[in-house]
DNA sequence: GCCATCACG
DNA sequence: ACGTACGTGATGGCA
């Protein structure tokens, strides 16, 4: 591991427990009334999948429930992946799958919508007596790639749904979900500023990759995944790249993130598109991608070269992950590796910058001697709590110290919100 | 203690 | 021939 990071990482304790002493205020009075209405919602549901199945089971048990679906009510399984124990998988895509085929099944995933909020509720219920703020723990070294993970509660999983026409959202469910987010408030006389970096690792691939076009469309503004179905696409025109289109390379740039695999590809593919892809369509894109984008090619397959070599990954600023897998005798297990390989650089670099930038915002924000405070993380996205006198000089510090945190061969961006609760900060 | 599920980036 | 996207934490059921 560098010095830059074992320095970084050092910085970054106390930066970490700043945050879990200050912790973040919460609307206790919004928060009971969700769940009030969510409890109310629960009951309902309960009796109603009851009354459907005929009989009394736990819909907590899968095992239940598969059996309820598959054999009580001999339903027509739409996916063959089986669980270890070789339950028919009951879980979200495959009952979505199955909405159409059995009243029950819209109950059920609402019940366990339902469920999953509720668990939300209680785990935010959770102030401390003294502070009458939530506090989480942050944990420096939780993740393999160089992110923090955050437990006790988690803060760093709380839903984030937006709603697309408020006034004609008529799903109550999303309407409920959407209130998480505005449960978090900022104490009185203050205001919330949320910065979010914008496509922070494909950014960094770009940086890694040096590829030539990445590199023109974030110098130029270009809207990278447009350009990408331009190219892809082999259209006569950028703008004559349709919305599907765009949003296919949109989730080509997210793949090739993750170590992209054909099969994969095929089945996001099919989920956009609500066509069916093969794992031949997705190939032959795949292939068109990188005929096009051969700086990203180029390191992909440097970054496996690397880490097999080595044994290790490695981000842009030095921090390293083993990865012992590429040496397995097991196939599986060494494409897995390779997938690592490609990932962890760009995800891990990715960290070291918000890092760093969290260690220069708390810096900047004591050399100036302001009251305003770092309240989360999370992955591309920092919280602030800033006093109202405080809002004009955090904005422009913000987007100055996280913009400019380290200099790459394109710009770093960020886009800030600020409002009385994290939704809207957002 | 492991598995499946589901919330986030 | 095989079966896949990367990284987390909380929960409840089950052995």
């Amino acid at each position: 591991m560098d010095i830059a990071i074992n320095t970084l990482e050092h910085q970054l304790i106390n930066v970490l427990v700043k945050i879990e002493i200050n912790g973040v205020k919460i609307d206790i009075e919004k928060l009971n009334d969700v769940e009030h209405r969510l409890l109310n919602r629960l009951q309902t549901t309960t009796e109603k999948i009851m009354e459907i199945a005929g009989k009394e089971i736990n819909l907590n048990s899968n095992e239940q429930l598969s059996t309820l679906l598959f054999e009580t009510l001999e339903l027509q399984p739409k996916v063959t992946s089986k669980g270890k124990s070789g339950m028919i998988t009951v879980n979200k895509l495959h009952l979505t799958k199955l909405k159409e085929d059995h009243e029950i099944i819209p109950f059920i995933l609402n019940y366990r919508k339902i469920n999953t909020l509720l668990s939300f509720c209680n785990q935010l219920k959770e102030v401390h007596p003294k502070t009458g703020r939530l506090h989480c723990n942050l944990n420096q070294i939780g993740t393999a790639t160089g992110r923090f993970s955050c437990s006790n509660p988690n803060l760093q999983n709380i839903p984030n749904v937006k709603l697309k026409d408020k006034d004609n959202e008529t799903d109550e469910l999303k309407i409920i979900a959407s209130k998480f987010r505005e449960v978090f408030i900022a104490k009185k006389g203050y205001v919330l500023i949320g910065a979010d970096y914008s496509q922070i690792e494909l950014r960094v691939m770009t940086e890694m990759s040096q590829d030539s076009f990445l590199l023109d469309a974030y110098n130029n503004g270009i809207d990278i995944h447009k350009l990408t179905a331009f190219k892809v696409f082999n259209c006569s025109k950028i703008s004559e790249v349709t919305e599907e289109q765009r949003k296919i390379a949109k989730t080509i740039n997210f793949g090739l993130i993750y170590g992209m695999s054909a099969v994969g590809l095929a089945e996001s593919l099919t989920a956009i598109t609500k066509k069916h892809h093969s794992k031949e369509d997705a190939e032959k894109m795949m292939s068109d991608y990188f005929t096009q984008f051969k700086g990203v090619k180029s390191c992909l397959e440097g970054l496996v070269d690397y880490a097999d070599h080595h044994g290790y990954s490695r981000t842009l600023f030095g921090r390293i992950r083993p990865i012992p897998e590429l040496a397995s005798n097991d196939l599986k297990i060494r494409e897995k590796g390779k997938r690592l390989a490609m990932n962890s650089p760009v995800q891990g670099s990715a960290a070291d910058i918000i890092k760093m930038a969290m260690v220069n915002c708390d810096k900047a924000i004591t050399e100036k001697g302001l009251q305003s405070k770092i309240i989360l993380q999370i992955h591309d996205e920092l919280l602030f709590e800033v006093p109202e006198n405080e809002v004009e000089i955090m904005e422009k510090l913000i987007k100055y110290e996280m913009e400019n945190v380290v200099k790459l061969s394109i710009p770093l961006t960020i886009e800030l919100g600020k409002g009385a609760n994290w939704a809207e900060a957002h």
